[in-house]
DNA sequence: CCAAAAATTTAACACCGTTCACTTTTCAAA
DNA sequence: TTTGAAAAGTGAACGGTGTTAAATTTTTGG
């Protein structure tokens, strides 16, 4: 019988699921704090009282490791702006949520948002013919639809201009955010908002978001 | 006699001048194919043949070395701006070409642009209060103030709504711009928008600089 | 209890940025 | 032209990194 399916594992997978978790824990403090550039497998191996090769039998790599907390921080984007969504609120102003929660939630670890937007995908010369658009199952291809069908509904509720093509607007909106995004976390001097009150923060990315659905409107 | 200040150096300075040189061109090279990964000390030592050691005598360290070129490279999307801001293009327009400008010029080299904005700006607890206010001498406050005084100008041609306060204004359309540039070089599947044609992608870039100055019109 | 398998460690490799003591080169004054 | 100091350049090392292979310990099932 195959008993890897089974709800209770077996207790050498629960200590290898604990270890595993220990890893991805200590890391994720780490990284919380000083992003990349102080998570080094060493210190990690420190924290949890493993050697460093140790770890390497749980993720194939540092860049693995990292990419999953990147991942996990990106779902947790996504939740959060698919539950404004769905949510009661009149369309103008849910839009703006939206936008508003993407921003928000990014501000939260600001080292993982940025380290997901970090690399430079390269270009890979002649299109991957065998892999068309996997963009749905993505995480970056799942938010840029979220983002596409809020604009569409903008535009079939009369909000928007009805000339409006769903997907570029989608990526106008994303790119602005991630944009805002990236410079309240990073420019401490963006000026004269710096750590200021959070309201202040607050407000200014409802502001940013009002003026990006303005660009919209009919 | 002092005769630093002379237009021609002594042959010792000009031959400084020269190896300094060549360290920053080949530092330019490699930055721009790959980035600050790419970029080891040790490598640029061997390209220009000194000992790595040498570079030390011309910089501080590998960061003093890779900001001239962060800074150069901003000092170069400035100009450019500057050209755009007294252009004589209409109003409207002239707005847009300057949004558009920032994003092109930013993509010519995505390493550089990046890396400008790439370290998180620590929180320095303390106000600094010895320095109150340096955005003026900095890059990034002259980024600043040309797209604040690009805003007030809009308000008093009356093409913005009259409300509008031209800072915040300002840091939205910054951010705004900043975003479509990091997605653009750095999301190679920014959906449906790898490295299609150049016309596509400029073309985009107007359709985004024009959804943002809508979102200030009257 | 014992052998096979899994988990873990030790030690090394090849890099990295940086520094320091040392040698070589340059250059102006005697 | 010789000399001596300053400048330029080097070699070797330090402590750090990600990663891997072999050896070792621990766990597991028959």
């Amino acid at each position: 019988m195959d008993t890897s399916h089974t709800l209770e594992a077996s207790p050498a997978e629960r200590r290898r699921r604990r270890v595993r978790e220990a890893i991805l824990s200590a890391a994720e403090r780490v990284f919380a704090v000083e992003g990349e550039a102080g998570l080094s497998i060493r210190r990690l191996a420190d924290e949890i009282d493993y050697s460093p090769a140790a770890i390497y039998k749980y993720f194939g790599s540092k860049n693995e490791l990292v990419d999953e907390l990147k991942e996990a921080f990106f779902e947790r984007i996504l939740g959060k702006i698919d539950d404004q969504r769905s949510s009661t609120e009149a369309y103008p102003a849910r839009a703006r949520s939206c936008l508003a929660t993407y921003v928000r939630t990014a501000l939260e670890k600001p080292h993982h948002y940025a380290a997901a937007f970090s690399s430079i995908e390269a270009d890979t010369e002649e299109h991957n013919e065998t892999e068309p658009a996997d963009h749905h199952a993505s995480n970056k291809g799942r938010a840029f639809q979220y983002l596409s069908e809020l604009v569409k509904e903008g535009i079939y509720a009369g909000h928007f201009r009805a000339e409006l093509k769903p997907d570029e607007a989608a990526k106008a909106l994303w790119a602005s955010c991630h944009g805002l995004a990236m410079m309240m976390s990073h420019i401490s001097d963006f000026p004269a908002m710096p750590h200021e009150p959070p309201q202040d923060r607050d407000a200014f990315i409802d502001y940013h978001s009002d003026l990006l659905i303005r660009g919209l409107e009919a």
